[in-house]
DNA sequence: TCAAAAGTGTTCTCTCTACACCCATGT
DNA sequence: ACATGGGTGTAGAGAGAACACTTTTGA
């Protein structure tokens, strides 16, 4: 059973006042795309999907749990990049317009309608990023998401609160370490050609990347296995496959 | 009235569940040290300053408030750097101590005993680094500890928890950015000299940086300005001093 | 005049970049 | 054959490391 279909547990079984905001990179066609959910709510409101931690639950786990849950897939790379945590981060105006749904809406409206003294204040929440294979992810709307798309970082919809301002700095941290950590695979399928990295590196920097000396930046590196040549039918020599070799 | 002399407020005005660490670095005579507070618990009990974030508090704004309640000096250079969001945090241990301290005991603790049902669950802790001048600092006990002293990096005492994991933590992210932001400067005097900032460097990273190499790649980032020699007394030729020219 | 420590210069190496050339593939 | 795009090699520029030399200071 999707995590999803349960019934929601009561408010007591989760910290208070801390949330967890999650950005989840996905890419594609060279751009860099994030997952955002659109809201029942009267009104346009979209939100970065997120969550709240149980009392018996690690941090990481619940981000996992959040994830796994929007997306349909396990083993999802995910890192803690920032706390936010202004005085006035509130959901109020969001929780106000709850009052214009129907009676006899979705069921998860009714959970926060239940919960709306407690979902209205302050939270401090803690952003993570995460890096998916699109091709690989389900979206899976909740009951209060009118839909969940796949939008170009560049071309995001404002967001509530402050969640633009969450993936600037979730992309300011990938920026960071999509090199240093070498973790640039994860959004890729597992076989993919040295030109898909170099574009998605592109994409990760707004830059171009130099071919030939990105190949062999990325050669030298040993991380990467040849596979078979990939033919893809055009008129030209036919380039290699290549892998990530776990260790 | 400093805030350590205030009464305590009570503990609704805090978020519940959700603390502050900050590990305090200082630096002097080639090594790099951290503030500790000893606790007055019966055993020995080390834990970093820390404390909690009111209702109407940036997490910022709490942090600094620590961090100037126990060293006494504003304007500190401070950063997050990680959540510890452990489901097993918790200072149930710690808390159980306080049945040994006698009832007439420091009024911090009678606070505690007071609160000790929600001090003693689980806490996620943002962890805050803070880079002062050791000169500068006087360090400010709280009606629990039993002292606060500097103890260097490489030689800190047993804390509760997972203190020395966050230390450690903290320590990394000091490394990574050391350099990369050019805050070493906070650790040090107004006026340095060029040793002084290249022994600093050499602690902080733990490994030797050439003399000759140093001074150029410092002086290349024009962001020190030469003042006058500074004569020790010593029977060889006197360096300048600098300081770090503010924008 | 000498030792100690500071300031400065030079060379070498390694990395990154730009340019160039060759190779494989399907029309 | 030829256009297209992929793989590889090489020379130049720049950053960093190693070594050497000069200058200043007080004894």
């Amino acid at each position: 059973m999707p995590d999803s279909a349960r019934p929601l547990p009561p408010a007591e079984d989760y910290l208070r006042q801390l949330s967890i905001d999650c950005v989840i990179f996905g890419y594609r066609d060279g751009k860099l795309f994030a997952l955002v959910p659109k809201l029942v709510f009267e009104g346009d409101f979209w939100a970065l999907p997120g969550g709240f931690i149980r009392q018996e639950e690690d941090i990481d786990a619940a981000a996992r749990r959040i994830l796994e849950t929007r997306t349909g897939i396990t083993n999802i790379y995910l890192e803690q990049f920032r706390v936010f945590g202004a005085a006035e981060r509130t959901n109020r105006y969001l929780i106000e317009h709850l009052a214009a749904l129907p009676a006899d809406g979705p069921k998860g409206a009714e959970w926060i309608r239940a919960n709306a003294d407690w979902l209205a204040g302050r939270f401090v929440s803690i952003g993570y990023y995460a890096l998916v294979d699109m091709r690989k992810v389900m979206p899976a709307r909740t009951e209060i998401d009118a839909s969940v798309d796949w939008y170009p970082v560049n071309e995001l919809p404002p967001m509530i609160m402050d969640h633009n301002d969450i993936v600037a700095h979730a992309r300011r941290t990938l920026q960071r370490y999509l090199d240093e950590k070498l973790i640039g695979y994860n959004l890729l399928p597992e076989k993919f050609t040295m030109k898909d990295l170099r574009y998605l590196y592109e994409a990760v920097y707004d830059r171009p990347f130099a071919r030939n000396n990105f190949q062999k930046k990325i050669l030298d590196l040993n991380v990467l296995e040849r596979l078979e040549k990939k033919y893809s039918g055009g008129s030209h020599r036919a380039p290699y496959l290549y892998r990530f070799i776990r260790r």
